[in-house]
RNA sequence: GCCCGGAUAGCUCAGGGGUAGAGCAUUUCAUUGGUAAUGAAAAGGUCGGCAGUUCAAAUCUGCUUCCGGGCUCCA
C-alpha cells in the first residue's frame, strides 16, 4: 500500500505506508535527509520518526528554518540539562526552551554556577555529542510520572505537570530523561558546536515571589564553523554598543553625581538638535502645534491622572512652599490643561498638540542601560483631542507619520505590538473594548502585521508600541500610541458639538521616536556610529598635505562653515595619512584635503569615508554635494 | 529589589603579598610629508571607597559604591 503527501512547493509525493518524515526527506534528497532535524506535518512540528498518513501535508525543517532551529536549540537545553545533572548530582531541573537566539536551562542548584563550571559542562555537552544517542519519544502515566519525580526530587517538575492535561511525553536520551511536549532532533550527534555564554539569575516562573534559580544561557549550530562565526558577529554587534561609541565619539556621558541623566556633549547634542529640528518640521508640515508644559506641577494633579495610585514609587517629588509636587514622569497631565484653558468648539478639533516632553522617572539602577533607559528623558510626545469619529482617521495618520519618520532615520525592520487591557486599569470595561476595538481596526484596515499582548495596555487605554531591535537584537518600545477616553473624564474636558450640547473628547497619547535619548541610542547602533551626514556632529574634516597650505584650508573651512556645513580643520603638523586614520576612525563623513594642486585651482580633494578618493572639486561643487545631501537627508550608498 | 561577574593612566587592557606596566590618546622637539599610523622625548596613577588579616595589601578577607550580563519592572 502507499500513500500520498503534500509538500511545501505544490508537489506529491508517493511513500509506503507507516512511512516516515525521515523517509520523505529521504526520498526527495540525501542531503536533505541529512539536515533534516524535524517535520511539520499539518502544520505541526513533529519528530521526523512520526509517521505519515495518506493526505497530510509535509514540510521538512532544518537549521535555516526558524521551526528547525527552534527544534534544534530545545534539544541543546536538553543536553545542557543532562551534562548538568552528570557533574552535578542533586540540581533539580525546571525548563529549557528555546529563545530567539539559542536557548536557556534553569536549574535548582545551592551554588551558583561560576564560569569554570560552563567550561566543564560545555566538555560534558560534547561527550554526550560524541554519544549520538536518539531522542526516544514515550509517553507515561501521570500518576506513575508523579511517582517518578516525587522520587527523584524533581520537585519543579511535579509542580510543571499539574498544569498538564493527560499523560505527559517524555523525551529520553539514553539513561536520562525529561518530560517534554518535543518534539527534538532526532539524535545527540546534530549538536556539533555548542557555546555557553553567561550564567543569569531568573525566578521560578518569573515570579519575584519563588525562588531564584540559576539560568545558563547558550548557542548551538550544526556546523563548528556556523558557531564560530555567530561568535565573530557577537563580537562585531558588540563594537557598535552605542554605550562604546558614546564614549569614543564623544556623544554624551553619565557620572555618579546624577546617575541615569544623560550628559549630552557637543557633538551629541548636535544630533540630538539635528533629529528634533526635524521632528519640528515634520510636526509643522502635519499640522500639529507645538506647545511646552512645566517639569514640576503638584501633586494633586498627579492623584488625578492616577499616576501617583499606580506609578508614586517611580516619581520625583520636590516641596515648593511646603506643597508636595512632583517632578512629571510624563506630559499628558499638563497637556489636558492647556485644552482645559480655553472652551472648545467641535469645529477646533482635532487639536493636536505637540511637545519635547522633558519627564523624569526613577528607574530601578539595575533597569538602567546606557541611552535606552534613563530616568531623564525627552518623548517626542503629542496629544491629539477628538471627537469618536475622528479616532481612526487621527490613528492612521499618525501611523503613516511614524512609518514616514522611521524610513527618513532609516530604519525599516521594527514590529508592531498591539497592547490590550491590563489588570489595574482606569475607567469602563465598555469603553476599553470600543477602545481596543478601533486600535485593531486601523491595523488591520493598513493590512499591519502585529503581535497582540494582552494585558499590556497602558492603565488608562490600549496602545499600539513601535519596537526596533539594539546592536545585539534586543528590542526596545519606541513609538506609542495610546487611546484614552479616560483622563479627558477626569478632568472633565468637554468641547461644544454641533448641537450646542457638551461632549467630552476622546484624547490620543503619542510619541514617533519615544524617547530622543533611546532613540538616538539605537541609531547610533544602528548606522555603528556613521551617522548620515545630515546628522553627523563634524560633517567635513579639511586637512592639509603641509603647513604651506594651512592659510588656503583654513580659507575653505571658513567657506564650509559660512555655508552652514559642520566642517572642521586638523592643524597638526603630520601627514596627510595620519590625518585621514584620525578623521576615519572618529567616523567624519567627508575629508577635504588641500595641497598645492587645490590651493592653485581654489578645489578640494574629497575623500568619503569607507570609500576612500572621490577626486578633485571645487569647493562651490563640493558644498553644493553635500547640501544636497544634508538637505534630502539622504543615505551613503553602502 | 534579586542572582552572577567586573573595577589598574583620558581610552583599551596586562600584571599581581615587597615603591606600578604596555599600546593608543595628550604635551614638547625634529620632520613639511598626496589619501587609514614619521621619529624621539616628556608628562600622566592614593590600582573605585572603607575596614580587616599581615612586618608589608593594588594583590588575600569582609562590607560598600558604581559598571556589565540576566530575572523582575518599564505609564
Amino acid at each position: 500500500m502507499s500513500m500520498k503527501v503534500y509538500l511545501p512547493n505544490g508537489s506529491e509525493l508517493t511513500l509506503d505506508d507507516g512511512a516516515t518524515a525521515f523517509d520523505a526527506a529521504s526520498a526527495i534528497s540525501r542531503g536533505l535527509a541529512q539536515n533534516a532535524l524535524a517535520a511539520k506535518v499539518n502544520d505541526i512540528v513533529v519528530d521526523l520518526n512520526r509517521p505519515l498518513s495518506d493526505g497530510d501535508t509535509l514540510a521538512i525543517l532544518t537549521f535555516d528554518d526558524a521551526e528547525g532551529k527552534s527544534v534544534f536549540w530545545h534539544s541543546s537545553a536538553h543536553i545542557l540539562a543532562e551534562a548538568v545533572q552528570n557533574l552535578y548530582p542533586g540540581t533539580k531541573i525546571t525548563i529549557g526552551p528555546s529563545i530567539e537566539a539559542g536557548f536557556y536551562y534553569d536549574f535548582d542548584k545551592e551554588t551558583p554556577f561560576t564560569p569554570d563550571d560552563l567550561a566543564k559542562i560545555e566538555a560534558e555537552i560534547a561527550r554526550i555529542v560524541s554519544e549520538k544517542k536518539p531522542f526516544v519519544r514515550s509517553e507515561m502515566n501521570r500518576d506513575e510520572a508523579e511517582k517518578q519525580f516525587a522520587a527523584q526530587g524533581e520537585t519543579y517538575k511535579v509542580e510543571l505537570l499539574n498544569d498538564i492535561e493527560g499523560d505527559p511525553s517524555f523525551y529520553s536520551c539514553g539513561s536520562w530523561s525529561d518530560m517534554c511536549r518535543g518534539p527534538h532532533v532526532p539524535n545527540t550527534g546534530v549538536i556539533k558546536a555548542v557555546k555557553l555564554l553567561s550564567v543569569a539569575g531568573a525566578y521560578w516562573r518569573g515570579d519575584v515571589t519563588k525562588k531564584m534559580l540559576q539560568r545558563i544561557y547558550g548557542v548551538s549550530f550544526p556546523k563548528k564553523k556556523d558557531l564560530e562565526e555567530y561568535l565573530h558577529l557577537l563580537e562585531e554587534a558588540k563594537k557598535r554598543d552605542h554605550r562604546k561609541l558614546g564614549k569614543e565619539l564623544d556623544l554624551f556621558s553619565f557620572h555618579d553625581e546624577g546617575l541615569g541623566f544623560p550628559f549630552w556633549h557637543a557633538k551629541g547634542s548636535i544630533i540630538y538638535n539635528e533629529v528634533a529640528n526635524y521632528s519640528r518640521q515634520e510636526h509643522f508640515k502635519r499640522n500639529y502645534d507645538e506647545v511646552r508644559t512645566p517639569v514640576i506641577l503638584n501633586e494633586e494633579l498627579w492623584h488625578r491622572s492616577g499616576h501617583w495610585d499606580k506609578y508614586q514609587e517611580n516619581m520625583y517629588f520636590v516641596s515648593i512652599d511646603d506643597k508636595a509636587h512632583a517632578i512629571k514622569p510624563m506630559n499628558c497631565p499638563g497637556g489636558l490643561l492647556i485644552f482645559k484653558n480655553s472652551p472648545r468648539s467641535y469645529r477646533d478639533l482635532p487639536i493636536r498638540n505637540f511637545e519635547f516632553g522633558l519627564v523624569h522617572r526613577h528607574e530601578k539602577s539595575s533597569a538602567m542601560h546606557g541611552l535606552f533607559r534613563v530616568r531623564q528623558f525627552t518623548q517626542d510626545d503629542a496629544h491629539i483631542f477628538c471627537t469618536p469619529e475622528q479616532i481612526e482617521p487621527e490613528i492612521n495618520d499618525v501611523i503613516d507619520f511614524i512609518f514616514s519618520v522611521y524610513k527618513t532615520m532609516g530604519f525599516n525592520d521594527f514590529f508592531i505590538e498591539l497592547s490590550t487591557r491590563p489588570d489595574k486599569f482606569i475607567g469602563d470595561l465598555e469603553v476599553w473594548d470600543v477602545a481596543e476595538k478601533a486600535l485593531q481596526n486601523v491595523l488591520d484596515h493598513k493590512g499591519i502585521k502585529y503581535k497582540l499582548n494582552p494585558g499590556d495596555g497602558a492603565f488608562y487605554g490600549p496602545k499600539i508600541d513601535f519596537h526596533i531591535r539594539d546592536s545585539l537584537k534586543r528590542s526596545w518600545q519606541c513609538g506609542t500610541i495610546q487611546l484614552d477616553f479616560s483622563m479627558p473624564k477626569r478632568f472633565d474636558l468637554e468641547y461644544a458639538d454641533s448641537d450646542g450640547t457638551k461632549k467630552t473628547p476622546v484624547m490620543i497619547h503619542r510619541a514617533l521616536l519615544g524617547s530622543m535619548e533611546r532613540f538616538i541610542g539605537i541609531m547610533i547602533e544602528h548606522y555603528a556610529g556613521f551617522m548620515p551626514l545630515w546628522m553627523s556632529p563634524v560633517q567635513v574634516k579639511v586637512m592639509t598635505i603641509s603647513d604651506k597650505f594651512n592659510g588656503f584650508a583654513e580659507e575653505v573651512t571658513k567657506k564650509l562653515r559660512a555655508s552652514g556645513i559642520r566642517a572642521e580643520m586638523d592643524y597638526r603638523s603630520e601627514k596627510v595619512g595620519y590625518k585621514i586614520r584620525d578623521a576615519e576612525t572618529h567616523k567624519v563623513p567627508y575629508m577635504a584635503v588641500v595641497g598645492e594642486k587645490e590651493m592653485e585651482a581654489g578645489s578640494v580633494s574629497v575623500r568619503l569615508h569607507k570609500k576612500g578618493d572621490l577626486g578633485v572639486l571645487t569647493v562651490d561643487a563640493f558644498i553644493a554635494l553635500l547640501n544636497d545631501q544634508i538637505i534630502n537627508k539622504k543615505a551613503y550608498e553602502e
